[in-house]
DNA sequence: CCTCGTCCTGTACGGCCGTACAGGACGGTC
DNA sequence: GACCGTCCTGTACGGCCGTACAGGACGAGG
């Protein structure tokens, strides 16, 4: 089994080092062969453990896209409890939000079924939920300045401890949406 | 003279096909083929008017940073008023927003002296006036989602009357760093 | 000892990218 | 009518991408 063991700590490495080059630099401008050289390895061995490049990204984001699957599944009362949910959610997944939310989910040229399309509909989602339906420009601004500030607040300070940036983004987002 | 006037519109219709094209796919994502055949023409003829590519998105984003200059280099008396001038900035140059802070300013591989790595500067530069120097994590924190709920609120309303997406986008962004 | 599966390398291929270069169409200039 | 600069096309090249495939190293199991 020590063949075994040594095979998915190699894929578990490729993992992490393709999370934070993604983060960095955007899915699009991360080669294999980056991704190789960060693990010391050759692109054809990261391409042995992920066929296409797009598991590698698939594989990344799922912990984070069920997560979301499920905040969108629960029901919330008003919008500070969502925000606060939402805000939770991307912080401990902080590390993916970029790949989540602008690489995968804000390809124009995702063809249908692709996980690019279903990520982009959990973004529409997201924001249906807070804006309401049929929302006023008013309000479609609000919330999508709250998401915005939550997002970009959480990749700018992944440095910092999870529970600060969590609590004052939170505060931040319902002062946005409250403005 | 309708020769070079020819060619002046061409160019300037390939500018404006191409700034829509960075703004919603991404400067990586997009091709010269693709912005070509937006306008309809073949990608040496773009090329023939933009000899590096680069030039392309430098004169696309000129106007803009030139007007984010003049907007670090004025004196604010607080917060309150520089982000309202930072809304202001951003909601005029809405449709090269994405470019300017994401495609450019956010390339991790940008050499020095290359336009990336001014814009780069440009941004944190951004980030410090805001937050002032030495910022505690607190307002770091607070600092960047202001600056995250504009940028992304700007870029998600690109179809409505600017007047009320600049309106509110002040507001939320000063409640968000006053929260 | 031989076999087998796992893990990885080396090599090679097709495809798309940005770029270079030669040539043609076409109106303006003399 | 000859000349010229501008604008654009067609073709071709080198480079990097992701992928396919054959083969080697090596511990596990019979």
């Amino acid at each position: 089994m020590t063949t075994l063991d040594q095979g998915n700590v190699t894929r578990s490495r490729i993992l992490a080092a393709a999370r934070d080059l993604f983060a960095e630099r955007g899915y699009a401008a991360v080669s294999l062969a980056d991704i190789a050289a960060a693990v010391g390895l050759t692109k054809t061995a990261v391409a042995y453990h992920f066929h296409p490049k797009d598991r590698l990204a698939a594989e990344i984001i799922a912990p984070a896209a069920d997560d979301l699957l499920a905040l969108l599944g629960t029901g919330f009362p008003g919008h500070r409890e969502f925000l606060r949910a939402f805000t939770a959610f991307a912080v401990r997944h902080r590390a993916v939000i970029r790949l989540l939310t602008e690489d995968i989910g804000g390809a124009d040229d995702a063809p249908p079924g692709s996980p690019g399309e279903a990520i982009r509909e959990l973004g529409r989602e997201l924001f249906a939920r807070l804006a309401g339906p049929d929302p006023s420009p008013d309000t479609r601004v609000r919330a999508w300045a709250a998401l915005g500030a939550v997002r970009c607040g959480v990749a700018r300070t992944v440095d910092m401890p999870a529970e600060i940036v969590e609590e004052r983004l939170t505060a931040a987002a319902v002062a946005v949406f409250e403005s």
